[in-house]
DNA sequence: TGATATATGTCATAGTATAACATATCAACC
DNA sequence: GGTTGATATGTTATACTATGACATATATCA
């Protein structure tokens, strides 16, 4: 799967499909994909870059959805907790997953001008790491992989080969 | 190189290298490994698993070096920019580096349970986010990867194979 | 409808990190 | 050795991130 996040795309389709989905995905497992948490994944979805808890506190409390951090905290529990939105540990941040219907594990492509954040894929159990884990009887359960960098858009352009 | 962290070792002569062999890098790069930096250094070689900035500023404080959160901070700052220790971004803590004097990029084992951290080494160079990155023109300049699991003193023996 | 689980509103507090500025120490040069 | 500029420390205050606790409301299902 390819990154998105370094290019444009059809933004208003592409918030309205990922809303769809996760209402359909929450459906089927009986979630309760509730107002102010299906406003919380449209606020990360408008950006496509990380946004960090107060800053998405600071939205639905000017739209009347809520005014106290746990109610900003709650909401991107539960969305992270089904995978439909990722922490960024290294930015204290939350964005909305590129393609939150499909199990994966995610890595992340972090812009540090720009802040832009790619979603990509990894695939932590056949890396050089997996092996190590294996030998020394660790098991691994999740991976975190951001790697931070600048994006094509900040990167001077003599440099880009 | 193989990690640490799970496995007993001289812990004495462990620390005393480490710490000689930093003094010798400072040295060598014309650093100052003044006396709050070398303890703070010690301090996270003593436990061999990741301490809170606050949990190092107890013991400063314990034994006269240091009162106030900057005091920590400026040294961890030290340590961590110089690649003498390593910040683990999902327990915003931080980790004595299993061999600080060589230029690596550090990939983390953290056992959920007991909270111990083995450093071991990747080469995101490699792997399949760095083509990626190439493909979409971002360039990598550092990259974080943490993984979560159970470690093998903490796995029930059944499990391990 | 009533019982149970889940979600929200709110207040309070814990935990992590840095800005700003004064003082002290170090390093290098005259 | 004294001057000077850079680096490090001491200290106060504050900003940012996150959770505990408990009351109320809403949803789910028998
Ligand atoms: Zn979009
Ligand atoms: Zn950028
Ligand atoms: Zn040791
Ligand atoms: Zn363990």
């Amino acid at each position: 799967m390819a990154p998105i996040g370094f290019a444009s795309h059809d933004h208003n389709s592409c918030i309205a499909d990922a809303v769809k989905s996760v209402d359909a995905a929450c459906a089927a497992s009986g979630l309760q994909f509730t107002p102010v948490r299906k406003r919380v994944f449209e606020i990360l979805l408008e950006e496509h870059r990380a946004l960090g808890a107060y800053e998405v506190l600071d939205r639905l409390r000017s739209e009347g959805l809520g005014s106290q951090p746990p109610v900003a905290y709650r909401a991107l529990d539960f969305l992270t907790k089904h995978g439909f939105v990722h922490k960024i540990e290294r930015l204290n941040a939350f964005i909305a997953c590129a393609h939150p219907t499909e199990k994966h594990t995610p890595a992340f492509l972090i812009c540090r001008k720009c802040s832009a954040v790619a979603e990509a894929e990894t695939d932590i159990a056949q890396g050089r790491l997996a092996g190590i884990a294996a030998d020394t009887g660790f098991a691994i359960e999740r991976a975190i992989l951001e790697a931070e960098g600048l994006c094509p858009n900040c990167r001077p352009s003599d440099e880009k080969a």
